[in-house]
DNA sequence: ACCCACCGTTCAGGTTGCCGTCAGATGGAC
DNA sequence: GTCCATCTGACGGCAACCTGAACGGTGGGT
């Protein structure tokens, strides 16, 4: 899926755009609103993310245009918690989802699934990885048919992995999903959720690369 | 989508018209409260859309008499009048969303759309989860086969749950469902309702989630 | 006009269970 | 065997949650 992110705040942008590439999604980054303004370039894409933060209500006058234009590329508006009435204009003038900041990453996941199912018929968010079924958008997951219960941060270390099965992560990248934008830690908190993780997934799941990190195996064969 | 329009300002209605037309719905319009009183012409619409300047209050009265007549077609009212007491009686009676004349008519698009998404993909509306009956439509509900009797708040809440069963709900999409666009609220009425459903519902239907939401648990093995 | 029942919301206080931490055990690398 | 990264069981603190009660507003009944 391809997505526009008009955006006038890097920092977020930076964390926006790594969760959508996560995700499997490729982005475009537009800075201005002029360069979105593009009719041609904006309508090739398959979503498009709008920062209202942008000056002037400029944001609404682009997504209000585009409309009118007969553009309807669906649009999810993200925008700060104490401009409500933004928020409801935005919806008004064609918008087809928001997210007020500062906001989960997951969520954001969350509501472009949601948005792509909704439009171009992508039905499902579930993943199969061995005996396990995982639904991130529900944060449902059974093993062997059978519903396991996980806490907030045994899902957010779990996503970490769903995310990126196969792949590498190094003890710093889980923090940096677990703990963003917060606090540190200051122990062996993660080999402890891991541990936990193990107990309630099964002890194969997640294969320790002694002095690297933790992987997540996906089973080569048929699951 | 077929939509009924009860409405006394012709060239209200007319631009109004124009506008559902265009968004694809089909439209039929009623001039007079006593043409949309006809609960079996009305039950065949997906929405309705309900003029508040009508003389007399006798907007609120109609929006009222249908629900106690079981009928749950989604309202969305329109009034010029923009006082509160106004807007919080047409809620109470059972309306979905609400707009204040004059209003721009891609914000009623948004509305149809955000209140058709709300209601629409429910083909069964019967559902049996556990020992619980339930019929959105009629909104009747049975706990092992005794009725069980719901405020319109608990329904509301009730029927997130119902739509998303499995589907764990965060407290802000709760309240998106509850609060759809008039104001946010500010204090754990989300957990007094939950215990209130679970007093009426049974202890386990409803789980809780720490520091994510809630969700609708449905059993596994044979419901 | 008055009273009463009911609903939605808020508040205060009690309770629960998750989170992060630590200490000791385990086990691989050399 | 030694070192060191990782695993594991246990625990205190505290935020999130639950619950009973109260309050204002609305509507119905008399």
């Amino acid at each position: 899926m391809r997505i526009l992110l008009v955006e006038d705040d890097a920092v977020l942008g930076m964390a926006v755009r790594d969760q959508i590439v996560a995700d499997g999604h490729s982005v475009d980054w537009a800075q201005r609103i002029a360069d979105a303004g593009d009719a041609v370039l904006a309508a090739a894409y398959d979503l498009i993310l709008l920062d209202l933060m942008l000056p002037d209500g400029r944001g609404l006058d682009f997504l209000k245009a585009r409309r009118v234009a007969g553009d309807v590329t669906p649009v999810i508006i993200l925008t700060a918690r104490d401009q409500i009435s933004d928020r409801i204009a935005g919806l008004n003038a064609g918008a087809d989802d928001y997210l007020v900041k500062p906001f989960d990453l997951f969520e954001l996941s969350a509501r472009i699934r949601a948005v792509g199912r909704r439009y171009g018929g992508n039905p499902n968010p579930l993943v199969r990885i061995g005996d396990l079924d995982i639904d991130l958008a529900a944060r449902t997951l059974r093993r062997a048919g059978k519903p396991v219960r996980l806490t907030a941060r045994e899902w957010a270390l779990f996503e970490a992995f769903v995310q990126r099965p196969n792949v590498l992560l190094s003890k710093a990248q889980i923090e940096e999903h677990l703990y963003s934008f917060s606090d540190e830690i200051e122990s062996n908190t993660i080999e402890v959720y891991v541990g936990r993780l193990r107990k309630k997934l099964g002890p194969d799941v997640i294969e320790t690369v002694r002095g690297l990190g933790y992987r997540l195996g996906v089973p080569v064969g048929a699951g």
